[in-house]
DNA sequence: GAAAACAAATGACATAACGTCACAAAATGT
DNA sequence: ACATTTTGTGACGTTATGTCATTTGTTTTC
């Protein structure tokens, strides 16, 4: 989290230094931005960014947050809006997610994220589900939940953790693969992107096993 | 790949610079590793260091690329062995993998590896199946899988190679959350990590939806 | 076996980034 | 008005990167 000085500075300064961070987050992947040119580019001196911001990514994950915060996917309400059908919820998840990642004015942004993260610092981008607290993130899920739809019950938070995490990954998975292709001059379309995701997630759903 | 130049010295030398870079990526991170610190331990001089390779990526992966050689992490043979039941040989595999990765000697390095690889480099790290070939690594694959047993026909290889993609992302997946869970100080056991494996897999391969 | 052609070795160099620190300036409190 | 705290500043020490001119070694050719 940025230092308390950040907060106290005037919201004009505050902007454009985080512009400037968005800006160079946009242009290249997070291990090739450099301090220096955001500090170039928000025209403040190198000691204040220290004053303000731990390292680079102290920056990098606040301005993501930020981003996160101002947007509109919200699992949450959508589990609610579904009456608890997790796999229902992920799936329209997903299409108003790949519509704004892939489209939207941070798609470069989120090129780099998507293509960039490991695996070590995931947790740190995942939705505003797991917003509030990092400890029990999941709690909200665990409680709303319909579980008689998922061979998992509610004695097993633990399984139910593991599931979900396992749709994040799908869906962090599906984006990736969208701009992997996207750089590999196999360019293909969001409704590519979704069908891919749409198999996927059957599989998770109803298993890729031929029960006959 | 490294350059000419490289396999044309002596092995010792070439040992010597090999063993002195998987030091240098066991004891830290990829993006920490520096090529300073390993022609100190090689005792090189610098210039020639970029004689040899491209860089620091070069090594990291000619040094995996080896590691890999050197393990008996087979798939291509445990898929023949198991009548190519995919799901049968991916855990056989898994479990193979996970012990020579958890409590072998490069165990760091391959700590480092897992939790700090991305989405884009996560290809180059694909067990020996996709080995010979990049552009069409699957081929394997495609011409040995037994299809009765999947939701997947003979004439839907693009789909084949997803799952298949998934299959390994939830191999790596599990073996990340293993030391995840260590460095957050609630280590696991190695049967642990078993299960955690296959209770996702077993959801790939009959789904997680309770159809009744 | 000398000369020419090629290959490899070397370390100083230019460049660029990082994070810190001593001091200056501004703001705040009394 | 003065003291105290907070903020601003840029030069600095450090560390790393990749290159290059030059030297050293090896092979080929006649």
């Amino acid at each position: 989290m940025p230092k308390k000085t950040f907060f106290r500075l005037p919201v004009e300064k505050q902007q454009r230094l985080i512009q400037a961070a968005h800006a160079e987050f946009s242009r290249v992947p997070f291990n090739e931005a450099s301090v220096s040119n955001i500090i170039k580019a928000a025209e403040i001196p190198r000691g204040s960014f220290y004053q303000y911001f731990e390292d680079k990514a102290d920056i990098f994950f606040y301005d993501l947050g930020l981003l996160r915060d101002s947007s509109k996917q919200d699992l949450e309400k959508t589990l609610l809006a579904v009456q608890g059908n997790l796999f229902k919820a992920v799936r329209q998840f997903f299409t108003e997610m790949a519509e704004e990642i892939i489209n939207g004015e941070n798609a470069q942004f989120y090129k780099h994220l998507f293509l960039h993260m490991d695996y070590k610092n995931r947790r740190k981008m995942s939705p505003e589900l797991m917003h509030a607290k990092q400890d029990d993130g999941l709690q909200f899920l665990v409680e709303n939940v319909n579980y008689d739809l998922l061979k998992i019950g509610a004695d097993q938070p633990e399984a139910l953790r593991i599931l979900f995490h396992e749709l994040m990954t799908t869906v962090f998975q599906s984006i990736a693969a969208y701009y992997l292709q996207q750089e590999s001059n196999h360019a293909i379309t969001i409704e590519q992107v979704q069908e891919r995701f749409e198999l996927v997630l059957g599989w998770l759903e109803h298993g890729a096993s031929n029960e006959v």
